[in-house]
RNA sequence: GGGACUGUAGUUCAACCGGUUAGAGCACCGCCCUGUCACGGCGGAAGUUGCGGGUUCGAAUCCCGUCAGUCCCGCCA
């Protein structure tokens, strides 16, 4: 039907008689010679129907409009001088058409225009999800869905020809696990009463497959949560998912650096630093106060909390008293960036630790001679070798705004972590096109849940304890690490238990009682007691990794398919209410009552 | 479950403090134009101001409700 595609022509081409397929992204009469810009998924070729040369495609030319689709036959001519465009990659050429054939048509007025050539303009996402099919024919998101494609493609060739891994499908109809996140439910009309649940991950049959001495598994796989959405989450999407057998945590994590160097080698043709800096947890949270720094920028978070247990302002020597502490955002240059209005109740940088819970931010400005500006509680509740010391620890110079974090340790953290990103952004401080890559190991195995007054999973309760935590769980570090990317967590995995006894008594701290272990993972302990290599493993989020690459702002635009935060598909519209008889058929009654709508 | 923002022509936006017939760019339609590439010129059509109610002499504008989209908190091992 063609036989080049429009965006690969090119000098070399003059001369040729070439058929292409596409659809026209513009055109422009002149009222004798017509120019129709040709596209396709390479790009754009510019396709002349001229009343001297080519009279005989002139009847066609004069009726194609946007988005028709057509198929060209002509010969591909040198543009002389003036008329090559260098911003098209096949500038230099165009076909001067001896037969344009309508293959189809646009029937109704396009909902947006589809032409890159129509400046940025911006199309509400409401509508470009309702006319997905248009909104992908666009430049930005082809180009999406060829780096979601090369990404892919690179892992696929990295993993499998140079790693011996294997992929491996692992079932979508599934069992529901405690813990995690809420699952979707798929009702079983032969087992009338019973349901399955859509994987959150697959988590336990990667670990049943290096049981089974499948030493290396990979898998692209669909995951699905039942979880409001975010412009980073949707209720399904894809993780690279990797487990393997007889590997260190050091080995798994030298093995995952070769292979983002892969990937970024190959489809951005750029060649990364090695090895990843590395931080454990407690470094990270003490340094950013968070578990997922972006270490684009400094902004480095200072402990003063033993320096001012003792001092006189009761803010900050009340909160250590209750056990909290108290911690310096360092701003370099803040003085002139950011005013008193700022920081204060009503002002952006104020609300930024607000929202984080801080009750506000004490600040002290750093002057020519080490003079502090500053609220009179903190110049007298000071001691002059206090305010020493906070000079020497935070290395401040004229002009540099100290922010002071004052409560239980999580909030100062939280809220300072949100500040320093805040500020960061503000100050201009995050450069562009760095890409800084880290891992953060010997997460905790357990946080505290208030709500249930238990012991939860940080990872999940198959990461095994290092071992030289294992006499207290409770407070043990878990062999678990995250890759992150400009302050974004990319990926996350740990080592896993392979020993039964182990396993039973990590169940037994998150109050997961024998029975219960056994009637929801008694097929993975059972199988642990069979010969379980040590093993462990990984798992990236995909879409982000793609969004991060693309340069987008949400998952949606590197999902084909996705989801509103409504976790509708405005294409499709569904989900949608089902016939009875299917309901009947499995035996389903909704309970669901609409709610009354008034002044109807 | 909660907070915030947005909704006006096919589309992107404008319309001051509530005051004539709700405007503009692009797209669309018609005519003209033989070298453009965001072609150009002239003309035209195009509106339930998301929806429902209220206040008012008068509502795109103010109030209440509702729907949809987005961002965030909760939630997401």
């Amino acid at each position: 039907m063609r036989t080049h595609y429009c965006g690969e022509l090119r000098a070399e081409h003059i001369g040729q008689t070439v058929t292409l397929c596409g659809w026209v992204d513009r055109r422009r009469d002149h009222g004798g010679v017509v120019f129709v810009d040709l596209r396709d998924r390479h790009g754009i070729a510019q396709i002349v129907s001229d009343p001297e040369r080519t009279p005989e495609s002139y009847p066609q030319a004069d009726k194609v409009r946007s988005e028709y689709v057509v198929r060209v036959t002509g010969r591909v001519s040198g543009r002389e001088g003036g008329a090559v465009n260098p911003r098209l990659a096949t500038g230099e050429i165009e076909i001067y058409a001896e037969s344009i054939e309508i293959l189809n048509t646009v029937n109704k007025q396009l909902p947006f225009q589809v032409s890159a050539a129509d400046g940025g303009e911006s199309v509400k996402e409401e509508l470009r999800l309702k006319y997905r099919y248009l909104d992908l024919r666009r430049e930005r998101m082809a180009n999406n869905l060829k780096l979601r494609h090369d990404v892919v493609k690179a892992i696929r060739r990295f993993l499998e020809d140079q790693e011996n891994f294997i992929e491996v499908e692992t079932p979508i109809l599934n069992k529901s696990t405690p813990e995690g996140a809420r699952d979707f439910l798929v009702p079983s009309r032969v087992n009338l009463g019973e349901w399955f649940a859509l994987p959150q991950s697959p988590q336990l049959f990667k670990q049943i497959l290096m049981v089974a001495g499948c030493d290396r598994y990979y898998q692209i796989a669909r995951c699905f949560r039942d979880e409001d959405l975010r412009a980073d989450r949707q209720p399904e999407f894809t993780q690279l998912d990797m487990e393997m057998s007889f590997m260190s945590e050091a080995e798994i994590l030298e093995l995952n650096e070769s292979l983002i160097c892969h990937i970024f080698k190959a489809v951005k043709g750029v060649d990364l630093p090695r090895p990843f800096p590395r931080l454990t947890y407690r470094e990270s949270m003490d340094r950013y106060g968070c578990d997922r720094p972006d270490t684009r920028y400094g902004l480095e978070l200072v402990e003063v909390s033993d320096l001012l247990a003792d001092c006189g302002f009761k803010v900050f020597s009340g909160a250590i008293a209750s056990g909290g502490s108290v911690k310096i955002l360092p701003i370099p240059n803040g003085n002139d960036a950011i005013s008193n209005v700022r920081i204060k109740p009503g002002g952006d940088v104020f609300r930024e630790a607000a929202e984080a819970g801080a009750k506000g931010l004490a600040y002290i400005r750093v002057r020519e001679d080490s003079e502090m500006d500053t609220i009179g509680a903190i110049k007298t509740g000071l001691s002059d070798s206090q305010k020493a010391e906070i000079l020497k620890r935070t290395g401040a110079e004229a002009g540099t705004l100290l922010l002071f974090g004052a409560a239980d340790v999580n909030t100062v953290n939280k809220s300072l972590d949100r500040v320093r990103q805040f500020v960061a952004k503000d100050m201009n401080l995050v450069p562009e096109n760095q890409l800084n890559f880290l891992w953060v190991t010997e997460f905790p195995m357990f946080e505290y849940n208030a709500d249930d007054k238990r012991l939860e999973a940080v990872h999940h309760p198959f990461t095994s304890p290092n071992p030289e935590d294992i006499g207290d769980l409770s407070t043990a570090r878990a062999q678990a690490y995250d890759i992150v990317l400009n302050g974004t967590e990319i990926g996350g995995g740990s080592l896993r238990i392979y020993q039964r006894d182990v396993q039973e008594k990590v169940f037994a701290a998150i109050g997961l009682g024998d029975e219960e272990a056994q009637e929801k993972f008694g097929f993975l302990l059972n199988a642990f007691e069979y010969g379980t290599p040590p093993h462990g493993g990984i798992a990236y989020g995909l879409d982000r990794l793609v969004m991060l690459m693309s340069g987008e702002e949400s998952i949606r635009d590197t999902i084909a398919f996705p989801k509103t935060q409504q976790a509708r598909c405005l294409l499709t519209d569904a989900p949608a209410s089902v016939d009875e008889q299917q309901l009947k058929e499995l035996e389903v009654r909704s309970t669901y009552v609409p709610p009354k709508v008034e002044n109807s």
